[in-house]
DNA sequence: CTTGCACCTGCAGTCGCTGAAGGTTCTAGC
DNA sequence: GCTAGAACCTTCAGCGACTGCAGGTGCAAG
């Protein structure tokens, strides 16, 4: 078993060959062998390994739990409770993000609903935009206003 | 009326004054004109004016929307069609992203439920995260998969 | 007149990649 | 064996929307 090339297991993995060196570079997989041409080439346990990471991307765990995860997944006769610590985490992280959006969702709508087809000068979209005690909901900041967390 | 300093429009508008000089480096704030100490020093209609973009940035849209909705809001004369339709595709973007992440919450409210609290060679999250066929949602992408539209 | 805060410019860093430049190696077909 | 072209290599810059810092200047209060 000579290992896989890296356009093979990032294709296995759904991601682009340079998102591969990128996790490499900052350590979330480790330095493969080389070809003799130098050449990375990597065997069943990292693309295991890359396709982990890939899916909790996917599932928007920064890579920073990315690694704790990791690093938790490579001692099996631990207690998961860190593992559950961290997913839980997560959920609560992405169910905030939901209750923003929703907040802004319902603001958009409202705005819009009053909108009825005028001119720019009587528009209660703009005069809405214009004036933040027009709005409803205390859409705080979801959109860029603080770290992102993707 | 001398004008009001970047750090008193800075806080009448919620944010830093970094921030005010950047959306003047990118053109959405006009080059205000200086104190003889080389202060910027800004009138009533720029604080407005910035008001309206912290507003729309607070509901997330993106900065080449606000810049559209800007050159809009200068024409009361027009028809508010554009508004409207800049103000729909933001409530869609938001609707989309909402729907991305209740399947994530569905997924790692999953994940979190199988788990039986054991060692974590039997954990359920970290195999979960480890094969994404175990996935009863389609959660395509979001999270940092393709880009953010914050 | 001094203290200390607010302001100035310019640049680096954030997060998680992505793309491009410019070069090398591998593989398939002839 | 030879050649074409795909796939690989390294390095660096750029995305969005800021944020922070360093090193310097202006200004207002006591």
């Amino acid at each position: 078993m000579a290992g896989q090339t890296i356009g093979r297991i990032a294709a296995a993995a759904d991601c682009k060959v340079q998102t591969v060196r990128y996790y490499e570079s900052i350590g979330l997989l480790p330095e493969p062998v080389r070809s003799p041409g130098n050449q990375r080439l990597y065997g069943a346990a990292t693309v295991e390994r890359l396709r982990f990471i890939r899916h909790a991307r996917a599932l928007a765990f920064p890579i920073d739990a990315i690694r704790d995860l990791l690093s938790l997944a490579d001692r099996p006769d631990q207690p998961c409770d860190a593992v559950d610590s961290i997913a839980r985490t997560q959920l609560l992280e992405v169910e905030q993000r939901i209750d923003r959006l929703t907040a802004l969702k319902t603001e958009l709508e409202r705005m819009i609903a009053q909108c009825s087809g005028g001119h720019i000068a009587n528009c209660r979209v703009i005069e809405s935009l214009g004036d933040h005690d027009l709005c409803v909901t205390d859409h705080g900041e979801e959109g860029g206003l603080g770290p992102p967390q993707r």
